[in-house]
DNA sequence: ATTAAAATATACCGATTGGTATATTTTGAA
DNA sequence: TTCAAAATATACCAATCGGTATATTTTAAT
């Protein structure tokens, strides 16, 4: 590929992402698109095949941007109870640092959006989604592993809790525009995290 | 109204609204309307004078018929742990019984997809929100003042908490298909009230 | 049974949808 | 500087969008 392809596939891609998450599938047009790049219809075609494809790239590029910065955090931390506290800690800057900026939480927004509507990209949520509690539960496996956390402890069941916690949080925050009610759902995953996981 | 508008204007909204939760705004289109309900667009705007008033109007059907047996369980009880303990058994029930059957859980389907799409629509879910959350809320106070709840509970934090987490367990379970996640957070709310709020 | 009104169907409207064929411009190696 | 290839713009396509004017059918009171 072009170096100039190159920008301008990411061009697409950077500026067209916070829009499909905002507007949904269906209502963001080629039009729409087109307005959002500075670019035509023939560029955009150019770099991609058709609106479905670019949907599920522009998921990819916000997950990449989403997952990677969690993933890191964590992964700084060795203690398997930091690095839940990690978690909770991306979290609690997630409402204003990435929420805000690109038009809500993709996750919950295209998990929603994209069930009955994009097959293709539905997929997508759900791998994402298994890869993030996926992290959490292996966490949580290792806490058990290394003592910090009580081994009767269903890691999965917590994992479970713990991201259902999260969306929920960010839900009532998104549709209510209250960043506190994240905030405290946080607080309340690290008390559980304290009380029940702790050793 | 006549009698036949009257049955007309029902069967309308009742065919329509599941399809609304499940498609959202925008993509359930007029004509999709038309074969769903077996009418003609002519039937349909002799009803409801656009489609955004058709929207707004079955999502109240929706929740005339969610929220009133929820309010109902609620209040066949006297005592205020047990309302809560009614809310979580509607909610153990509402999945298969309201949630696969209706396209998805309204409030969570319609406060996503509306949020940029339908302002109008959109209002009256957080309406619907303040009022669901409001009840538990209320519940909660009633407790205290019965003596059945702890004096220093913050009530508005705990019907936060309880209503993010059943839109989260809600969230998890449609996008996963697994019900049990959503089982396994009411059992995590059950434990919270019977450790935290109760005296 | 008649009949005016109410309910519904038909046929259409301009605008917009995703997508494409083709013309034009831009790029970067020679 | 040249020039083929790559990138982008233009102009268009049929299909579908929400909505409406009008014709037809159904209703229900007389």
């Amino acid at each position: 590929m072009t170096p100039k392809a190159e920008r301008t596939r990411k061009h697409i891609l950077e500026t067209v992402a916070p829009v499909f998450t905002k507007k949904g599938y269906v209502s963001t047009s080629m039009t729409v698109i087109e307005h959002a790049t500075g670019l035509s219809k023939g560029a955009i075609y150019g770099h991609f095949k058709t609106k479905e494809i670019l949907a599920v790239e522009a998921f990819n590029y916000n997950i990449r941007e989403l997952i990677w910065p969690l993933a890191d955090q964590m992964n700084a931390k060795s203690s398997a109870l930091k690095k839940l506290q990690a978690l909770t800690d991306y979290y609690r800057t997630y409402y204003e640092g990435y929420c805000m900026q690109r038009g809500g939480c993709t996750i919950l927004n295209v998990g929603v959006d994209a069930k009955s509507l994009n097959p293709a990209l539905f997929d997508r949520v759900k791998v994402v989604i298994h890869k993030l509690k996926g992290g959490i539960i292996e966490t949580i496996l290792q806490g058990i592993q290394s003592g910090e956390i009580r081994p009767g402890i269903n890691a999965e069941q917590y994992g479970n809790r713990i991201f259902s916690m999260i969306m929920g949080g960010i839900f009532s925050s998104t549709t209510l525009k209250s960043p506190e009610m994240l905030d405290d759902i946080l607080d309340q995953i690290d008390i559980m995290i304290a009380t029940e996981l702790k050793l």
